[in-house]
DNA sequence: GCTTCCAGTGGGAGCGCTCCCAGCTCAGAT
DNA sequence: ATCTGAGCTGGGAGCGCTCCCACTGGAAGC
């Protein structure tokens, strides 16, 4: 781009002019279509060579009334969740699938007012050809707009209040069930957590999974310590903790940052880990491996979870019916525990 | 979205028709342009919201050939480089910006060969309005493309082998260069440096700062150490680093991330930090604030980074001709110096 | 020899919007 | 009463592509 009007790029018509067919036919090279001769099509391509043509893809859009683009929305009150390293994952594994499908991934950090309206206009409008919607909470606007949309939703973990058509869910309770008895299992018997924000079904979800678990194992589950998910939480939940059960030998958090935040709050007090506490995160991000000690979590596919919900998508924009999934999760023991 | 065939949108005609006014003036009432009685303009606004009305993103971007989206490219061979929370920071910054211009976000990593094809044609048909394109390494083919690009590139960081016109860039030589002053300062003369990549300008620029405040101070520089920018690749370079100059007594690396892994290491053999061996990283993310030690480090605006970059590429859609910016780096001391 | 068929072809009607422009109305100036 | 010009208005021509359809001619079938 020099900065000077760019010359007019060239249109399917001049593509055709100069290879001497109709728009038709250069339409049909372009798109691999049968029905052209092998020499036309020749003329076609080199054509299109000799112009430097390039498909605009926005008439292609208005024609073929598909966008080419898919959209990943995170909802939430404010963008620093999308910090979270969790999400960076599931991009890369949604990015992969689009571009196998040749869908562009539009981000939308719906936190402000502004953001969600956009999101909204975007899901009655037909801005994309289908979105991914994840991160919504206890009476989310944005549930209710994905409800009325015109195009297809998948959803990344299911909403509070309801079961949506498409999603795909990791299977958290199972998750913080085995964490917890992996915990019991140990020998802990004075076990206490720190849950994620309680408006979310994974919050929820996790704490409910370690409830589970110490009440199968006839322990008594403390009330739920709500953190937000980020490392401060953690810490801050933990303090807390240590102030109402200062004799508690464990703790579930509900994902490795807020066990991080957790880990240097025991250090700052003095606390050995696992020797006096044991910790367990939920996530298993980069985090936890390099914690100190390297953190025992629930590992779950997040990458895996972006695939899918991304191939889930593709599946429903082409007019099919796909099954929701839920993604398994597996205990990592490191030395926390 | 029911799955059952959706009914079709109501177009701007039929709204018109509704009001009983001609396209153009429904046209007019939805762009908020002058010309409008205020008696048609509240007749089209009823029949805009009796029908349920949107317009159709595609058909206005074809007339007016803005698609009101931007693209962020993050380049690299490989899509893990995106897992850096350094990104998301960006993100969280471009995005706001876009948002207040009504743009909506492309995100796309150009890690396969794929995605690249895909990048360079976004690039020649005018896929999008503009685009930011991070993460270029020696002779990245997208450089290349971006040079004959039809729409506005602004780049974050500059490519290595020339000056765009366009560019938000951080202050890393200055940034190294304070990091590896204040170790001097802290009495230390071994200082081992773990760089970036050095096939890009950041990496090699922050080399060159480290390079320069040893030589400055009548020290000797040790030979660039590289990592990539990983955790695990600054744990290795850390052994390497102890195997061959066993007596160090400082390192700088060129990012949290493999700082956090040199600090791992360290412990791992038994230095204590800052004791024997002081540290400092750059970037200044999360992972620096939860190390331990807590590490010192560069802080650089990554947010702002993101907003800056928006902001000249909104700027550059518009017509005008930004100018380039090299925004500030600051020591953050904590304890691991 | 004649239909029958189909690969190959180009014309043309959209897709749903913007925007130019010609025409029309009516207040205010002359 | 006439002229001027500003404020409205709607018709129509695109924007650049896809896709339906009617048409051609030659190969195959009877």
């Amino acid at each position: 781009m020099t900065g000077a009007a760019p010359r007019r790029q060239p249109t399917l018509d001049e593509v055709a002019a100069r290879a001497g067919v109709s728009r038709s036919v250069a339409s049909r090279v372009l798109n691999k279509a049968p029905h052209v001769s092998p020499s036309k099509r020749e003329a076609v391509e080199r054509a299109v060579r000799q112009l430097g043509y390039v498909a605009n893809p926005t008439a292609r859009a208005l024609a073929t009334r598909q966008t080419g683009a898919a959209a990943l929305v995170i909802s939430g009150e404010d963008p620093s969740i999308f910090a979270d390293p969790f999400f960076a994952q599931v991009i890369v594994g949604a990015s992969q699938t689009l571009e196998e499908a040749d869908l562009h991934l539009m981000l939308c950090l719906a936190a402000s007012e502004r953001g969600r309206k956009r999101v909204e206009e975007l899901l009655r409008s037909r801005g994309a050809d289908g979105v991914m919607l994840m991160a919504l909470r206890d009476g989310d606007p944005l549930a209710a707009a994905a409800e009325e949309a015109e195009i297809p939703v998948v959803f990344g973990g299911r909403p509070v209040d309801s079961v949506p058509r498409w999603y795909v869910d990791v299977d958290n309770v199972g998750g913080a069930r085995a964490a917890t008895e992996h915990l019991v299992s140990r020998g802990r018997t004075r076990v206490a957590a720190i849950c994620g924000r309680l408006d979310t079904e994974a919050g929820r979800a996790r704490y409910r999974g370690y409830r589970d678990a110490l009440l199968a194992a006839g322990l008594d589950p403390l009330p739920p310590r709500e953190g937000d998910f980020t490392e401060p939480s953690g810490a801050a939940a933990m303090e807390a903790l240590l102030a109402d059960t200062p004799d508690l030998d464990a703790v579930f958090a509900a994902n490795d940052n807020m066990a991080a935040g957790a880990l240097r709050t025991l250090r700052a007090t003095g606390r050995a880990v696992p020797a006096d506490v044991a910790v367990v995160g939920f996530d298993d991000l980069t985090v936890a491996r390099v914690a100190d000690p390297p953190l025992t979590t629930v590992h779950q596919p997040i990458t895996a979870l972006g695939r899918e919900m991304a191939r889930m998508l593709v599946t429903a924009v082409n007019g099919h019916d796909p099954t929701p999934l839920i993604l398994p999760t597996r205990l990592v023991t490191r030395s926390s525990t």
